[in-house]
DNA sequence: ATAATATCCTACCAATTTGGTAGGGAAATT
DNA sequence: AATTTCCCTACCAAATTGGTAGGATATTAT
């Protein structure tokens, strides 16, 4: 399961989408409208930026806003920086690859399904963008 | 990600659908086999026996055996067991379904992503079997 | 300049989950 | 009655999760 702070970073993402083209959004706004716990938001926010998905403005008239467009960032991609691998097992995982000890990859057919399910999984979510989130949620 | 437990579970199921037919398989011996530490394994087999996965003998000749042909143990129901739910939102989930607070469900994009995800997953998952994991390892 | 605004950074914290270990009890077999 | 094997309860350390606190830094307005 996705964690909370993942959950988190939808909705502020899906707020900021909604408001893309809008200028830059306080933290603060976003933790009332969206009900996220301030300071925690911060962090994720932050988080978003160092990927350069967010970018920030500070002092008066600052706030944080999409660097791109809400149709160029797909799910994949924030699960992966916010929540880590996708995949089910690390030997499986493009971006967060680690060996199984005590396992041969070669000839490991848990392996081979959960590649499978990986390849289906990411077909989904990296087609998916914030833009779909908000328009279909109508 | 799944749990070490969970492939801990996977590994001692593979071996145990190995010898289907062939009587009861020690712990110990799944446990020098599959590299598993023997006192969680324990456990492990102890839990897919009281979800009817497995089946347990005491004395000696005894062990524990699948109660069903490896054929009709799919890989979905092991993960429910030992690792929990599929879906990656609680809201989405069939079998450990909870409400999400401050979400609401019919207007929810994020949702109705997760949900064509978890369909895909299970489409694989509850289809692939431990029949599968083994002579997809050949 | 300097005050005000707002993000950024470091450190800490409690609760929960994960990945085990220890020790003995209960049932079946010899 | 001894041996074998699973079963049950309790405990444990380390990692992760979901935060909070407090101030440093950058920008803007006066
Ligand atoms: S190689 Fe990763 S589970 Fe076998
Ligand atoms: S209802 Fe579960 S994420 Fe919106």
């Amino acid at each position: 399961m996705l964690s909370k702070k993942t959950r988190y970073a939808f909705r502020a993402l899906s707020y900021l989408a909604e408001n893309y083209g809008k200028g830059p959004i306080l933290i603060s706004d976003i933790s009332v409208k969206k009900k996220i716990p301030l300071k925690f938001l911060e962090n994720i926010l932050n988080e978003l930026k160092k990927v350069d998905l967010l970018e920030s403005k500070k002092g008066k008239g600052g706030g944080y806003y999409l660097k791109v467009s809400p149709k160029k960032i797909n799910l994949a991609t924030v699960i992966r920086v916010i929540n880590g691998p996708i995949a089910l097992l690390p030997c499986v995982s493009l971006n967060f690859y680690e060996r199984c000890e005590d396992c041969d990859e070669k000839h490991c057919g848990i392996r081979k399904i959960m590649t499978i399910t990986r390849d289906a999984t990411l077909k989904i979510l990296e087609k998916k963008t914030l833009h779909d989130i908000i328009f279909a949620s109508f």
